[in-house]
DNA sequence: ACCTGAACACCGTTCAAGT
DNA sequence: ACCTGAACACCGTTCAAGT
């Protein structure tokens, strides 16, 4: 059932519709009404599926370095959202009723208080990991333009026109768009996903040592 | 035009419908379409609208500072986005087509600029405050629980609640919510987002501080 | 150039009725 | 306990037709 669901989700993002989940199920639509009770609800699960996999994925992850640990958590979930558009979309609306969820929380709260921070400092730190991950991931993966969808323009095609559009704006009021010109056509959303990240740390390290001075 | 536009989702927020949206204007649901393609143009327009009025406040944050300045920038958006869960879910799924989004993207970016980092570094420092900014707000601002909705729970009891329930988890597996249940009970929003965006930066200042050394 | 009413194809949800 | 067909109230979008 719940793995109907994922398949679904997979295959298409906002595709998942009750009509298409019945057919595809070879019942009728009311019928997944007695298992769930409503399309809510059904999300729930679904992303909380999803969070079971990436609980496990970083359940190894204890080293004697919070900061590579806090590193790898947040990496790991990074990547199965942003793989996964609808669930970026899903977290952005709704954070409660979702036990995995809250159980990452902990496992990210827990590197932090490794670090001996006060409790203040110590869920501002947890919370900006994760919304930053989740932030950055939802904006990451989301929908590609159509063209590049249905196959008419690749990737690089697609950033290669967009470099040619900023090139033709006026260098004096977009020097920043020109600076970066060239990383941008080639770059890679994970590196620049880490690259933020690795930011983040190096200013929690900060605080974590003027703490233990 | 564009004003009733901007009345309608400030009242409710994803209210916004073709036909409320023409039947506040005193029209037919079909006369939209002359001034707009699509539902999607509409919100294009919308947010477009919103990031106007954002550019504008920050138009005059010059100071000698350049972490000052990108934190003056960052919360004007941040707070502009936390009040307007639509905008915040609207950014999640679409980037592109927005010339104000691209001129306020130009602006952190020239604040960056001032720090003297390769173009590398100077891409992924503003594309991260960017994206930490509307991950957060959108994360943050996101709708609110039904009973905090039709006001038969306050802000406050809510927290309260969700504080007596993570209270009865068992310490030894949940020691990272237990050690924030207090701060968490009176936590404020904008402070949370606040103190995610000074790690952020620090780590960015470190980061200047080696290459200018 | 601007607006309209009525239809179309969808959607989540409900409900009386079947086994 | 589990499933169904058919309806309900919505939605974005289209289109022939009006001024």
């Amino acid at each position: 059932m719940t793995e109907a669901v994922r398949l679904l989700d997979e295959s298409g993002d906002s595709a998942l519709t009750f009509r298409a989940l019945a057919s595809r199920l070879g019942g009728g639509v009311a019928s997944i009404y007695w298992y769930v009770s409503s399309k809510d609800e059904l999300l729930d699960k679904a992303a909380d599926h999803v969070m079971d996999q990436v609980l496990d994925d970083t359940a190894g992850l204890r080293s004697d370095d919070p900061f590579a640990d806090l590193r790898g958590t947040a990496i790991t979930l990074f990547e199965a959202v942003a793989d996964r558009p609808w669930l970026g979309a899903y977290f952005m609306r709704n954070t409660g009723n979702q036990p995995n969820s809250l159980r990452y929380y902990e496992r990210i709260g827990q590197h932090v208080l490794r670090l001996g921070l006060p409790p203040l400092e110590t869920f501002h730190a947890a919370s900006a990991i994760i919304g930053y991950v989740i932030g950055i991931a939802a904006d990451l993966g989301q929908q590609p333009p159509d063209e590049l969808v249905d196959g008419s323009t690749t990737r690089e095609q697609f950033f290669e026109r967009t470099v040619a559009e900023w090139n033709d704006l006026d260098p004096d009021e977009w020097p920043f768009l020109h600076s970066i010109l060239d990383v941008f056509e080639n770059h890679d959303d994970t590196d620049q996903f880490v690259a933020g990240l690795d930011l983040l740390l190096a200013g929690l390290r900060e605080q974590a040592a003027a703490h233990g001075s």
